[in-house]
DNA sequence: ACAAGTATCTCGCTGAGCGAGAGACTACTG
DNA sequence: CAGTAGTCTCTCGCTCAGCGAGATACTTGT
């Protein structure tokens, strides 16, 4: 195995592995009636909710790159679909809190449950020395692309 | 480390990654007057081209989840830009071959160019059996989701 | 009380992508 | 070989996500 080559494969694999995995989240998200923006929305508030922050259409818009015209479409869309809620912000009355449906949090198990799952299963099959060199490797490569985002 | 928290990590490392890779390719898009799926037919034309296989339209638009309607107007977006051009196939005149231009190739380099190799040296600093490993893991993960789409 | 700042929403618009179907060409069948 | 079915691409009309500009409602500092 050239020096050369085993970088330039291991970087088609990590190219291959996000398509692989932006084409399974468009075709759950279409065959749930949502847009790419919605399903990204959706996993951004559902692990909002998870870690207890709490989310506005401004720090959703922010997050997701849409103005806040199209964050109030986005949050409508979601709103109308019984994934979310508005409320109103008690302390800030400017403010609006959007709240997770049990709806959202079903529809995002069906989504992640089972593939999360497969993932982990197939880990298993690694052992834990294994797991920890991968584990670096993905820190490396996420530092290295946040770097570059960063600079441009 | 819990032998259940680790392969969790893993997995939102993962995550992490791809939304660090989506949103680095979708400010390069912005950036060059492009939109995502723009950008994402540049790839998928140039690895075509790598491989010496011809592009038509109608795979184009496969490989991308459009129809026919708006594959025509992704193939007019990218030759307005100058990107690539339409030949007739000469051998089965209904075909058209989507050729790609100069300036795609130095607009791909651009893209890649620099983030490659960044991650390419990243890489140098893990030893070859390191990388073998983060090879092992990396296929293994992509053959999951591959499946996880195919099933469903 | 007033001005400046902030969060969200409304309005009108652009354009990506869809469904339906037309047009041009090829391949199969009797 | 004619006729018909199949394939590839394009056109037309439409829907709707997201944008820019600006209105509205509320808060904060003076």
């Amino acid at each position: 195995m050239s020096e050369v080559e085993e970088p330039m494969r291991l970087v088609h694999l990590l190219r291959g592995l996000t398509v692989e995995l932006d084409l399974f989240g468009a075709e759950f998200a279409a065959r749930n009636g949502l847009h790419p923006t919605d399903l990204r929305a959706l996993i951004h508030l559902l692990d909002a909710a998870r870690a207890g922050e709490v989310v506005t259409p401004g720090r959703l818009g922010e997050a997701l790159g849409l103005n806040s015209a199209g964050t109030t479409g986005l949050v409508d869309r979601l709103e109308r679909l019984g994934l979310i809620r508005r409320e109103r912000d008690p302390g800030d009355r400017r403010k609006v809190r959007l709240v997770v449906e049990e709806r959202a949090m079903e529809l995002g198990q069906g989504f992640f449950g089972g593939l999360i799952a497969d993932l982990v299963a197939a880990m298993g099959r690694f052992d834990p020395a294994d797991l920890a060199t991968a584990r670096r490797f993905l820190e490396a490569m996420t530092a290295v692309v946040a770097a570059a985002r960063a600079e441009r």
